[in-house]
DNA sequence: AAAAAAT
């Protein structure tokens, strides 16, 4: 019976869409002067004869349906109605059904609306395609959940019930009806976790699809419970519409998002995306409402919108021009090193600082810091959480020397990224979500749209891989009407690079941090020091995790034109930072690859793991002060190194980007004159 | 070798 309907709505494609939205045109009959009043609203720039129709149409089938139904006149001062601001409106003019209003007002605790919902629901409520431009922790994952729901329940109102009194599934798996994209897994699965908050009190299902979980089982979930909102990953998204076997369909679908859409136009996205597209009905067979969310609109989402969007669509952009972004407003702080060196000691000078401050400050310290690499999270991961208190070494249970660790316990330490196993990642950001104080170690798998609440600080480590990551990431923090501040490391040699990637936002440069000065060597001298209790916590990370950061390193510094100062950066780092006697190798076919086979400080070869041939033999920290102290030796006896360091500053090739230790007040001068 | 994303 249900089939028949869809084959004769895929005939009438026109009339089917026409007759699913006729519920909600009704309802919104009376608010159809929204559409005129909508001034700040631009359209979309394809100004076509379709358009004018389409829109005209629906005015005038609203008007109708208002003055045949409502038995109050048609509004007639349109500038006298204004945009819904308060979600129990949405209930009181018989928008949004009462069930889901009481969702939000009761269960959910909301009032009023953020802007980007008051645009997005009062737009897309009418069935309009939307591009939405709206900052990041606006809100607007409710503002497109909220009409994809209540059209879903104007095509079948007994869903708002929450069981009906009927047993068994409420739908299948091959009428899904509403298809949500993210970028990474987490964002998929905070979108679903909202949504299904959202349809708590009606019978609408919602379920994920993303990678890294058992695929049979979310099939499983699917086929036994039906689906009607599918929120999803690229890649299992696409598997499971491919699939024959698993009879995940969506005929009828009325709804496509794209969240995150300047994301998802990324290189390895973009054909899981196209494909997806294939597999579902065209717009032609059944009309959808397609919503794009993104926070920058650069030149491939314009193409995207032109080739995805119905003509007549709306730009709702919530970046007023009044009200500072999130990157205007935060207070951003940029430390410039003259080696890689020394800023994991800066970043524990820094959270030490800051941990101390947050009871001052009435709020506990919880950050997140971002690493260029997975390999470099997890090695500042191992490193912060093997930090000890200097001095305070006693004897544990076994007899050995332990001391404890020098934050408190409250502070929780953390780390997420894609190296990780799907539960692992699962259960940090959960865990992080709901910790009062911690340092989230992170690449960027969460830079966007996840919502941390009461993050105080974002880190970057390293310039990031652009302005926009840049931007995303910061927006971690700051949210919901909270402060938060932003700190950048970076060494002096990608200062320039950096200067130019994130140029015109208002980074401040700081000094404040005696890490990014100091000597490592002369450091290592003081126990208490952040150098040393570095050096210390080193001593446990095994060798392979080291060595991976080490290459990975290669890999994302691969823009620096200086090959041959990114070298020697990386030699101190490994030298003179983890405290090994000598660089991991490059495998000869990656180093020439990357430029790097007739450069100074990188040892060609292979498989570097003998077991322990990087650290000395002592466990103390005297021990490792005598390491540095011996490492000047070993250096001058490596061939091809030592004692043509001296010439090599006075070449051509390193002429700008003069970085060696033993200088640092030439080297802060060279750049001084650049602060940003 | 460098975020992410399917097994």
């Amino acid at each position: 019976m249900r089939r028949a309907f869809q084959r004769t709505q895929a005939q009438l494609p026109r009339f089917s869409s026409a007759l699913r939205r006729s519920g909600v045109s009704r309802q919104l009959a009376l608010q159809s002067d929204w559409l005129l009043d909508l001034k700040d609203i631009k359209q979309g720039s394809l100004p076509s004869a379709t358009r004018a129709i389409h829109h005209s149409l629906r005015l005038t089938q609203n008007i109708a349906a208002a003055k045949a139904e409502a038995n109050t006149d048609a509004p007639t001062n349109a500038s006298e109605k204004s945009l819904i601001t308060k979600f129990h409106e949405l209930e009181t003019q018989e928008i949004v059904h009462r069930n889901v209003v009481k969702t939000l007002t009761q269960d959910m605790g909301l009032s009023d609306m953020t802007e980007v919902q008051t645009k997005t629901i009062n737009q897309a409520l009418s069935g309009n395609d939307i591009i939405a431009q709206a900052k990041t922790g606006t809100g607007k994952t409710l503002a497109f959940l909220l009409p994809i729901l209540q059209n879903i329940l104007n095509v079948d109102p007994s869903l708002a019930q929450r069981s009906g009194g009927r047993r068994g599934p409420r739908t299948t798996a091959d009428d899904i009806r509403a298809l949500i994209i993210s970028p990474t897994r987490e964002l998929a699965e905070q979108i679903a976790a909202e949504a299904k908050k959202l349809v708590r009190n009606t019978g609408v299902i919602v379920q994920t699809a993303v990678g890294g979980t058992q695929k049979s089982a979310g099939l499983r979930n699917i086929q036994h419970q039906g689906c009607h909102i599918l929120v999803g990953t690229p890649g299992r998204l696409k598997d499971i519409f491919s699939d024959p076997r698993a009879g995940v369909q969506a005929p009828d679908l009325s709804a496509l998002v794209f969240d995150e859409a300047d994301r998802l136009l990324d290189q390895g996205f973009w054909p899981e995306i196209q494909e997806i597209m294939r597999l579902l009905p065209t717009p032609a067979e059944c009309d959808r409402q397609t919503m794009m969310f993104s926070a920058t609109v650069p030149r491939g989402v314009v193409d995207l919108v032109r080739s995805t969007l119905k003509p007549g669509f709306d730009f709702v952009r919530c970046v007023r021009d009044d009200e500072e972004p999130t990157h205007a407003r935060v207070p951003q702080k940029v430390v410039t090193f003259p080696g890689l060196e020394q800023q994991v000691p800066a970043l524990v000078e820094l959270c030490t600082r800051c941990i101390k401050e947050g009871p001052e400050k009435g709020r506990p310290f919880k950050a997140i810091v971002y690493c260029n690499s997975t390999a470099e999270a997890t090695l500042v991961s191992d490193i912060l959480r093997n930090l000890a208190t200097p001095g305070a070494e006693r004897n544990d249970a076994f007899g050995s020397l332990r001391a404890p660790h020098p934050w408190s316990r409250d502070v929780r330490l953390l780390e997420i990224h894609a190296k990780l196993s799907q539960a692992q990642r699962t259960q940090a950001a959960e865990s992080f979500r709901h910790a009062q104080s911690g340092i989230l170690l992170s690449s960027d798998v969460t830079a966007r749209g996840m919502d941390f609440p009461n993050v105080t600080h974002v880190i970057q480590m390293g310039t990031p891989p652009s302005r926009e990551q840049y931007i995303h990431r910061l927006g971690r923090t700051a949210r919901a009407g909270k402060e938060g501040e932003g700190w950048l490391f970076l060494h002096n040699f990608e200062a320039r690079e950096a200067r130019s990637r994130l140029g015109g936002l208002p980074l401040q440069k700081d000094e404040s941090l005696t890490c990014s000065t100091v000597n490592v060597e002369n450091a290592l001298k003081d126990p208490e020091s952040p150098v040393a209790m570095v050096r210390a916590a080193m001593k446990k990370i095994p060798k392979a995790t080291l060595h991976k950061s080490y290459l990975a390193m290669f890999g994302v510094y691969q823009w620096i034109r200086d090959k041959q100062a990114l070298a020697y950066a990386l030699q101190d780092l490994a030298i003179k930072g983890w405290g090994l006697t000598q660089t991991p190798s490059v495998p000869p076919g990656i180093a020439q690859r990357l430029g790097f086979s007739r450069v100074e400080g990188v040892r060609l070869g292979h498989d570097d793991l003998e077991p322990d041939s990087s650290f000395g033999g002592g466990s103390r920290g005297g021990s490792s002060y005598g390491r540095s102290g011996g490492f000047g030796d070993r250096r001058s006896s490596r061939s091809g190194f030592g004692d043509d360091r001296g010439p090599r500053s006075s070449r051509s090739y390193d002429g700008g980007n003069q970085h060696r230790q033993g200088r640092p007040g030439q080297q802060r001068g060279q750049y001084s004159h650049n602060a940003f």
